[in-house]
DNA sequence: GTCGTGTAGTTGATGGCTCAACTACCTTCC
DNA sequence: GGAAGGTAGTTGAGCCATCAACTACACGAC
């Protein structure tokens, strides 16, 4: 299995592409955390929830498909959403249905925090991404990495436990 | 400066590009984390820490380069080594030439741990990014990411405070 | 020389993340 | 109906990262 004749390497122009990617994410989400940190009322990750619960019919979404949707665990949602209740930006409530289910809501002082954070995200990623590159660069990237997240999701599901699970 | 009239928000195809590369990067360190946890000696970040030095003549790197190259604070590393240095991994020694310098070097262990997850990682990287991409596309890759790489270099270079800096 | 400022690195307190264990509920099957 | 196993979510202990403060050294100006 570890048998290295079956290895095979990246030459020297795959190496290089592969810094190129491990630096560029790196810099990027240190340069955007940062920004988020200095000058909006949300870290990066506590926009992305609210985003996503934004974009719900009722602004509410069961906690187990809000993990899911921002590739994270439940325990670590858990805590992070019970931090953000305390702050008054979300609040959680009893699924209808299932009776396990919980269900996470935004609420209108989450909604305006996300209203005021979104024109210093929306500049800072195009400052940091959408502008720097050519407009068929980005396209390229895109469907590039829908399909290292197809080939991620593919390889969580068969084999490791994903994040947080027990079963297995 | 958060005026909202000036904002120019992304277009549809332009969320749909941004998502795709937000989940794909999630998705793509959520399955390589996993299997450096599941399979390999090395977590993902020490691995990289040690290829680092393993590059070096000497095997031997300043702190302050180290925490540049893998694009973390400091303190962090300080943190890091220290725990790395209590597994016989790395060690310090004072840097010639600056009494403040402090140099980091990779024991034997430590390479030879590096051989023994070198081979696992590599078919990890294959496997979840080079090989599910077309060489065109990993090339394209590779190029958009190092501008994004410079880009955020430059907003973190001229902005915020970078990772650990005292000064400014 | 020494004052001021900048650089190198560490340290400890704090807060967030991870992991395993746990409760509670649902579903299937006999 | 009840036993077995799967799913939903939470909790607490321990680990790791972050932040600010700190020591120590370097360098330039006067």
């Amino acid at each position: 299995m570890t048998n290295e004749d079956e290895v095979r390497w990246l030459d020297a122009d795959q190496q290089d592409i592969w810094r190129s990617y491990l630096e560029g994410t790196a810099r990027f989400v240190e340069a955007l955390e940062s920004i988020h940190a200095a000058e909006l009322p949300l870290s990066l990750g506590e926009y992305g929830l609210l985003v996503k619960l934004s974009e719900q019919p009722d602004r509410t979404l069961r906690m187990s498909a809000l993990a899911d949707g921002l590739v994270v665990s439940r325990s670590r949602l858990s805590h992070t959403v019970a931090r953000m209740e305390e702050r008054g930006l979300v609040y959680r409530c009893a699924a209808s249905g299932d009776r396990r289910g919980v269900n996470c809501r935004l609420t209108d002082a989450g909604y305006a925090a996300l209203v005021d954070a979104a024109p210093g995200h929306v500049r800072a990623v195009r400052r940091l991404m959408v502008d720097v590159l050519e407009p068929e660069e980005f396209e390229v990237l895109g469907r590039v990495m829908a399909k290292v997240a197809a080939a991620g999701r593919a390889a969580t599901e068969a084999t490791g436990t994903p994040k947080g699970r027990t079963d297995c």
